[in-house]
DNA sequence: GGATGTGAACGACTTCACAGCG
DNA sequence: CGCTGTGAAGTCGTTCACATCC
């Protein structure tokens, strides 16, 4: 990198797939730090990740300059730049809508305000549903949405209501101004492009997991044919 | 492709983006077999899906001749060629292990046995829920796998329990005979090659949308400076 | 020596663009 | 005509290999 005659982080272009492994990184990091590591070599990283060294590397790299050559990175460092580049130096507040097993799921889910998400807002069109309390939080009409997410200033939505309502439902929540939307509806959703979406489609995971199970059948039998 | 004297399928290799899609492609098809639609032209699909025609193209021709040039695709046939590539054209026997809230939320899940996917047995390592039964089945102890596993012939797993447990209780399920495990615990798991794995990360997937949403506030800083 | 950072080579997936067919 | 199937070009991401620094 040639013109960092200032300290200023050059805050180099984060593609997609380094994102999502900065995620895993971080857990693991998180982890070693529990146990005192000091330092941490991109083949250590690798290895315990599933990740070619190279790969790290580069992802690190994209940090700014935290390696010590010769020695590895620090985790504390590490921690911070990657909290820092994940958008995860703060508190995210979230809404849930759909208030179903998954719900509760995702409601009890430790990952989630281990770095800093939490739900602020609970969403149910089920009138039976509005109005009782789960963890101490109130579940809401759909019809209020926008007011109680400006009241509770959640910026991200999670989306765990039937696929028939969940193209309305997301629309409810960019009209309230939410930010970001992580989607379990196996739908498609259409959304405006300020309004970042992540779906998480449980049913096409698990076909593309009986995928690659028959696909092991198909390879032995290929490998006849050699 | 040279040596396609005979009209044998080529069985051309199908990659793991495009059977991603080809199980989106699959939901969209049997809605639109409800409504009646004869054909589909994969500038339809496309923009239903948010993928470019060609993208279709490409992918629907793994399957086979089945486009008509002119006309489009007929949606029955299509289902049947996706359903046969991607393996569910029979059913799949899943046990599922970990009994908490995503557990009941899985079990409940339509989007799976609509595709041929039957869960059969239900592991959990707490002692007060063994003995239980959820929906008409029985939760056993985790000793219990390898002959509960082989008398319910299940070869895919369901892994829903804490990621201290993951690795263990995965090399349990590899020690079963399972054929693949679909991973719900924030956790990086070590299976032999023969043994298919796909991890749903739920934390990773909502700091990835922290992520793309903080992106955009430093995009249109970025912007500024044109 | 040991480990980082990074251009260059490589590979995988996507888009383009058009020939060919109904 | 309209729409498919597909080589060619392009884009994106990963791996290699090595100069560099402690």
């Amino acid at each position: 990198m040639r013109g960092d005659s200032a300290s200023t982080i050059s805050e180099a272009r984060l593609s997609r797939p380094s994102a999502g492994r900065l995620s895993l990184y971080l857990r693991h990091l998180e982890a070693l730090i529990g146990e005192g590591g000091a330092k941490v070599s991109s083949v250590q990283l690798g290895q315990a990740l599933g990740v070619s060294d190279a790969q790290v590397r580069k992802d690190l790299a994209t940090l700014g300059n935290l390696g010590h050559p010769g020695v590895g990175y620090r985790p504390q460092e590490l921690i911070g730049a990657i909290r820092q580049a994940l958008g995860l130096n703060r508190e995210w507040s979230v809404a849930l809508v759909g208030v179903g097993n998954l719900a509760r799921a995702l409601l009890r889910y430790r990952g989630f305000q281990q770095q800093g998400f939490r739900i602020v807002a609970l969403f149910d069109a089920d009138p039976a549903k509005v109005g009782q309390c789960i963890d101490g939080l109130e579940i809401h009409s759909p019809d209020q949405m926008s007011s109680v997410i400006a009241r509770t200033g959640a910026e991200l939505g999670l989306l765990a209501v039937p696929s028939e309502t969940a193209q309305t439902v997301a629309e409810g929540l960019v009209a309230a101004r939410i930010r970001g939307i992580l989607n379990f509806a196996p739908a498609v959703l259409r959304l405006p492009e300020s309004v970042k979406l992540v779906s998480v489609d449980l049913a096409a995971q698990l076909e593309q997991l009986a995928f690659l199970v028959q696909m092991v059948g198909n390879e032995s039998r290929a490998l006849n044919t050699r």
